[in-house]
DNA sequence: GCTCTGTTTTAGGCATGCCTAAATTACTAA
DNA sequence: TTAGTAATTTAGGCATGCCTAAAACAGAGC
């Protein structure tokens, strides 16, 4: 299928390489494996070199690619890739707040829709919501000049004991996983203390507001990330 | 691109071709020539043919074809083209009910969006809207159960001088068509006599509620509907 | 340095869906 | 009935983007 249903000269396809090569390659931009790509998109790794190849030979080139040593974005990759996110963040908290969407159920609609929004489009939900710096699950929406600085979060898992944490974000990659974490009271903006490190594969922790005490398990709280609880809030 | 990002086994592509049989075959559910598919959709005949065979040998049959002797929906091909149908207007109605969408600007987002809203999605717009039964330029949206019933509009150009009319429709195939439309204030709901039939290629018409005559060229008339001012209302 | 293992790339295939060019069929009018 | 034209279909190609199987490579340990 040509590009009638398409902006420009991008493929859903590209974007989901994109999105992947940026949340894969980390805050440092380190060169993403093609066996990793792989894994993420869930196909073989054979399909990624072919696609890798094209990404890097486009005439504006979004992937910088070496044979052997994996990719990483261009300055126009990054700049799509930045796009796609915050199309996917914005139709998430639109969703959630506009069309009662449950927090776990925003993730699905929105990786479909994400590659088919214009940029009107974009420009119209961002306006409604009053320009949302956060998705439903606390991540940072990418601004619509390309600016992004994702904040230094820490795996709850690697939280020191006794310090007291802001939830910042949680991972939306598995809708139960949400439900359960949303049962536990556990969203972001909430404080926690932990209060025992991984023992029996959990963690004890004290819920700031009422002070009770749960106990997390680690699958759970590997998908939580957290903040000192000094800084600047982090409303939902 | 594999069914990752579609519903089912539809693809955008089949969703086009079934939408347009819907709409040249008209009430009367005629045949539908390669050829004027081809047109519609701005294709060659030849592509069509293909897609047409396969539409009629998948598993369940979209369309019923025989060679040289054009195309008509299955059940299952008419039901998935009003379903891409009622996404169509549904969204254009979303989108200039609560995103502040000009209804020249509503067509070419919901075109493209029509073929990955979900039925979940399609639910809660619907219900945010509280089932609209038209889209802004008059079109009835067909029911979430497949109900469809067109009114029988009459083509102003064939209207009869003298007798009271209301717009009913307005075709939304051309932006600037439909801003030339609204600048004369022929907006569905507007009652409307013709006072003179087609004379140097344009109509005197009468507006109902000011009583002042605008000349109406032949190319705009050609995209107004209008019904008998008796039946009920047709809110815009 | 060399081998072993796992990663990565090449080679060849398949499905979708479009194209052009060439054949075929249908229709219309003499 | 028969030609001539227009509509339609076949045949062969191309791009996308996935697959499998097999070859090539890289890094670790000996």
């Amino acid at each position: 299928m040509p590009s009638k249903s398409r902006i420009k000269g991008h493929t859903e396809s590209a974007d989901d390489y994109l999105k992947a090569i940026l949340e894969l390659s980390g805050p440092e931009d380190q060169r993403v494996a093609s066996n990793a790509l792989a894994i993420h998109l869930g196909i073989r790794a054979a399909s990624v070199t072919g696609m890798l190849q094209k990404l890097s030979t486009d005439k504006p080139a979004l992937v910088k690619y070496q044979k052997h040593h994996g990719a990483r974005l261009t300055t126009a990759g990054r700049k799509r890739a930045l796009e796609v996110l915050r199309h996917h963040r914005l139709l998430e908290r639109f969703l959630h707040d506009f069309l009662d969407y449950g927090w776990d159920e925003v993730h699905e609609e929105a990786e479909r829709l994400e590659h088919f929004i214009s940029e009107k489009l974009e420009d119209k939900i961002a306006a409604k919501l009053g320009d949302p710096l956060l998705d439903p699950h606390g991540h940072v929406i990418p601004e619509r000049n390309g600016a992004f600085s994702a904040r230094d979060e820490v795996n709850l898992l690697n939280w020191a004991c006794g310090v007291p944490a802001l939830i910042s974000s949680v991972s939306d990659r598995d809708a139960s996983d949400l439900r359960a974490i949303e049962r536990l009271g556990l969203r972001p903006g909430t404080s926690v203390v932990v209060e025992a490190g991984v023992r029996n594969a959990s963690l004890l922790v004290r819920i700031g507001g009422q002070n009770s005490t749960i106990r997390l398990g680690q699958h759970l709280a590997a998908q939580i990330f957290v903040v000192a609880r000094t800084p600047q809030a982090s409303a939902a």
